[in-house]
RNA sequence: GCACCCGUAGUUCAAUGGAUAGAAUAUCGGAUUCCGGUUCCGAAGAUGCGAGUUCGAUUCUCGCCGGGUGUACCA
C-alpha cells in the first residue's frame, strides 16, 4: 500500500469525523515537510478552511490531535501557521523500507494485453546529412520518453521516419555524379553519412559560386537564381527520381544506404532504437492520394493553376497547401499519408510526435487536417515539443559552420572522460577494457545527463566542459555516488554482514526518514513524468537522491556501526539508493559503472 | 504586422497557487576522510517593469520592455 494514499485516506477519515463532511483526495494537499521543519509529510489546511469554518492553526491543531489519536503510524505533529506538519513512527519507515526492498520492480508497470498503445516518433533525419546536436537532444528524449512511458505500463512502438526524397538529396547525388569520382565509403574512409554531407556542402558552394559569377555579370540575385543550371540539374533530377527512371534511383538507393549504414552506427553508439522505420518516399504517394480523395468529396478546393488547398480559417488557421500545381507533394502531404499508414498498421491509441518547437504550427494545422479528413485520430496527435539547444558560444548555423556533429560530439566526450579519469588515476587498477567502457558510459553519460536534466520544452545552452565535470548536477557524480555505494555493498559482503532477526525497534533519525521517504516518492515521479511527457523529472530526482544520500554518508558510520540492527538498515538502505539510481538512469538511456 | 513560446543569483538549471524562491558552478571561510581523492557545513548572491485576481503569485489575467520561433509551392 503506497504511504502517501495510506495517509490521505486517514485525513479524509479525521475530517468526516471532526467537521462531518465528505472531501475527496484532490482537496487534500499532501506534500513533504521542507527540511527546516520536523516531520514527514505536511498537510496544508488553508483549502479546508470552508469545511472546518475555524482558523488555520486550530484546524490544523484538531485534524492532528485526531490523526495522533487514531494511528499508530503517524507518531507526532506541529502546527506552523497553516501547516500541519506529520512525523512517521521509525518502524513505519523500517517497514517501508523492507517492502521497497522486497520488490526489485517497484516504480515500474507491467504492460499487458490490454495496456495501451504509444507509438513514438522521434529522430527523423534528413539523408543528406549526418546528425548534428539538435538530433542528440531529439534522440536522447525520444528514447527516454519511451522507456518512461513503458516503466508506466504503456505499450510502445518505437518509430523514425527518413526524410529520404526530395530536392535535397539530389544537390547531394549531383554533386557526386559531377565531382565525385566514384568515391564511396570504403574508398574514402568515411562514415556513408558524412559522406555524402560533404557532397551536400560541396554542392552549396559550388551553387553559390555561380550565383557570384551571374551576379557579377549584371544579373540580380532572383535573375540569378532562376538561371543558375545547377539547380536546374537538380530540379531535373527530382522529376527524374519521380518518374522512376532507372539510373537515378539506383544511385539514389546506393547514396541512401551509405547513410543509413552511418546512421546505424551513430544509433547505435548514442544506445537508440527503432521498431518500426517509415521512409517518405513511402509515404508521400499514400498522402497524395488521400488529398486527391478529400478533393473528390469537397473538402478541399483547387485553385486556377491546378494547386489544391484546404481552407482552414474554421478551426482559425490559415490556407494551407496541400499538392503544387505540378501535383507533387510538399511537407504536409506526407505527414498525412505518414499518419494515415501507421494507424493502418497499429492500433495506436496515442501518437507522439518527438519534433522541435520551431514545427508546432505544423502539427496544429496536422491535427486540424487528419481531423477535418474524418480520421478520429487527428485531434489527439500529441506533439512532444521541445526546444532548440545552443552552445556557449552562440547559436549553431550551418551555414556558418558551427553546428556540432553528433559522431564528433560523442567522441570528444569519451576522450575529455578518459583525460579526466586519467588525471585522477581512476583507471589505475582496471583492465584496459573495463577502462574503455568506463570512459564509455561516463562521456556519453555526462551527455545525456547534462541535456536530458533541462525541462525538455525549453531552450537550453549545452556546454560540454560543464557537463562532464565530476562534481555538482553531472551525470559523472551521480554514475561516481552509485560505484561508491557498490564499493561499500563489496566490503559489508566481505565482512559477512549477519541480518538480524528484528530490526524493527531501532530509532532512526531524520536523515534517514527522509531518505526512505525520497525512495517512496519514485513511483510518483516516473508516474507523473509520463503524465506530463517531462522526462527532465526523472533526471531530477535522481540527482536529489544522490545528493541525500551524500549527506546520509557522510553523517553516519556504516560499517562500523555497532548496532547490528542499524548498520543492517543502512546497508539496506544504502542498496536501494543505489538500485533507484540504477532505475533512474536508465530510463533516461544511461548506463551506470560498478565501480569507477 | 499577426500568432505562439521564453525572461529567476555572475553563469547553467529547479520550484502541482503554498512556509524564509531551491540546487550546481564560480568566490570566500571552515569540517570530515569508515570505503574512495570527486564527501560535508557555512557566507554572500536572483523572480525584466507595472497593475489586477486572493488568505497567499515565479506560477493565473492584462499592459509595457527584452529575446526566440513560426506565419513558405523547405523538409
Amino acid at each position: 500500500m503506497n504511504l502517501e494514499k495510506e495517509l490521505q485516506l486517514l485525513i479524509i477519515e479525521a475530517i468526516a469525523k471532526l467537521y462531518n463532511a465528505e472531501v475527496n483526495e484532490s482537496q487534500i494537499t499532501l506534500q513533504k515537510t521542507k527540511k527546516e521543519f520536523t516531520g514527514n509529510y505536511t498537510l496544508v489546511t488553508f483549502p479546508l478552511l470552508r469545511i472546518s469554518k475555524k482558523s488555520p492553526e486550530q484546524t490544523a491543531q484538531e485534524i492532528g490531535e485526531t490523526l495522533t489519536a487514531n494511528s499508530a503510524f503517524i507518531e507526532s505533529f506541529n502546527v506552523i501557521k497553516g501547516f500541519l506538519n506529520l512525523s512517521l513512527s521509525s518502524s513505519s519507515w523500517v517497514k517501508t523500507l523492507e517492502e521497497i526492498n522486497n520488490n526489485p520492480t517497484y516504480g515500474f508497470t507491467q504492460a499487458n494485453e490490454d495496456s495501451p498503445l504509444y507509438m513514438v516518433e522521434y529522430s527523423s533525419p534528413n539523408t543528406n546529412k549526418p546528425l548534428h546536436l539538435g538530433h542528440v537532444r531529439n534522440n536522447l528524449l525520444g528514447h527516454s520518453l519511451c522507456e518512461i512511458l513503458k516503466a508506466n505500463g504503456k505499450k510502445v512502438v518505437k518509430t523514425n521516419i527518413v526524410n529520404d526524397r526530395g530536392i535535397h538529396i539530389c544537390k547531394s547525388m549531383l554533386a557526386w555524379k559531377k565531382w565525385g569520382n566514384n568515391e564511396t565509403p570504403e574508398s574514402s574512409n568515411k562514415k556513408g553519412d558524412h559522406l555524402i554531407g560533404d557532397y551536400y556542402v560541396m554542392f552549396d558552394q559550388k551553387y553559390k559560386g555561380e550565383l557570384a559569377e551571374l551576379e557579377s555579370k549584371g544579373l540580380s540575385k532572383d535573375e540569378a537564381e532562376a538561371q543558375s543550371t545547377l539547380m536546374a540539374e537538380a530540379r531535373e533530377m527530382l522529376l527524374k527520381w519521380e518518374k522512376n527512371d532507372t539510373e537515378t534511383v539506383n544511385l539514389w538507393k546506393m547514396m541512401n544506404n551509405w547513410v543509413y549504414k552511418g546512421f546505424d552506427e551513430t544509433y547505435k553508439e548514442m544506445g537508440v532504437t527503432f521498431d518500426k522505420i517509415y521512409y517518405e518516399s513511402d509515404t508521400y504517394l499514400v498522402g497524395r492520394k488521400r488529398v486527391l480523395e478529400g478533393l473528390e468529396k469537397g473538402l478541399f478546393y483547387k485553385k486556377e493553376d491546378n494547386s489544391i488547398w484546404a481552407d482552414l480559417s474554421a478551426q482559425n488557421l490559415d490556407h494551407k497547401l496541400l499538392l503544387r500545381a505540378d501535383g507533387t507533394s510538399v511537407y504536409m502531404t506526407q505527414d498525412i499519408g505518414t499518419a494515415k499508414l501507421r494507424f493502418d498498421d497499429y492500433p495506436i491509441d496515442t501518437m507522439i510526435y518527438v519534433v522541435g518547437n520551431e514545427q508546432n504550427h505544423h502539427f496544429t494545422v496536422l491535427s486540424a487536417l487528419l481531423d477535418m479528413m474524418g480520421y478520429d485520430f487527428g485531434k489527439g496527435l500529441v506533439h512532444f515539443s521541445y526546444g532548440m539547444v545552443e552552445l556557449p558560444e552562440g547559436k549553431m548555423k550551418s551555414r556558418e559552420g558551427t553546428v556540432v556533429d553528433a559522431d564528433d560530439l560523442m567522441k570528444e566526450m569519451i576522450e575529455t572522460a578518459r583525460e579526466t579519469s586519467n588525471e585522477l588515476g581512476k583507471l589505475d587498477n582496471c583492465t584496459p577494457q573495463e577502462a574503455s567502457d568506463i570512459v564509455r558510459m561516463v562521456g556519453l553519460g555526462a551527455l545525456k545527463y547534462f541535456i536530458l536534466k533541462v525541462d525538455p520544452r525549453k531552450n537550453m545552452t549545452f556546454n560540454p566542459e560543464e557537463s562532464i565535470d565530476f562534481n555538482g548536477h553531472t551525470g559523472p557524480f551521480i554514475q561516481y555516488t552509485h560505484a561508491r555505494i557498490q564499493s561499500v555493498l563489496r566490503k559489508a559482503a566481505e565482512l559477512n554482514i549477519e541480518i538480524p532477526a528484528v530490526i524493527g525497534e531501532i530509532e532512526l533519525s531524520d536523515k534517514e526518514e527522509g531518505l526512505v521517504h525520497t525512495l517512496v516518492d519514485f513511483a510518483s515521479i516516473i508516474k507523473q513524468s509520463a503524465e506530463e511527457y517531462n522526462v527532465s523529472l526523472v533526471a531530477n530526482y535522481v540527482y536529489d537522491l544522490v545528493k541525500e544520500y551524500n549527506q546520509f554518508y557522510h553523517d553516519f558510520s556504516i560499517l562500523r556501526e555497532e548496532n547490528q540492527a542499524l548498520r543492517y538498515f543502512r546497508l539496506m538502505l544504502s542498496k536501494n539508493v543505489a538500485l533507484t539510481i540504477k532505475k533512474g538512469m536508465c530510463l533516461l538511456g544511461i548506463d551506470v559503472p560498478d565501480r569507477m
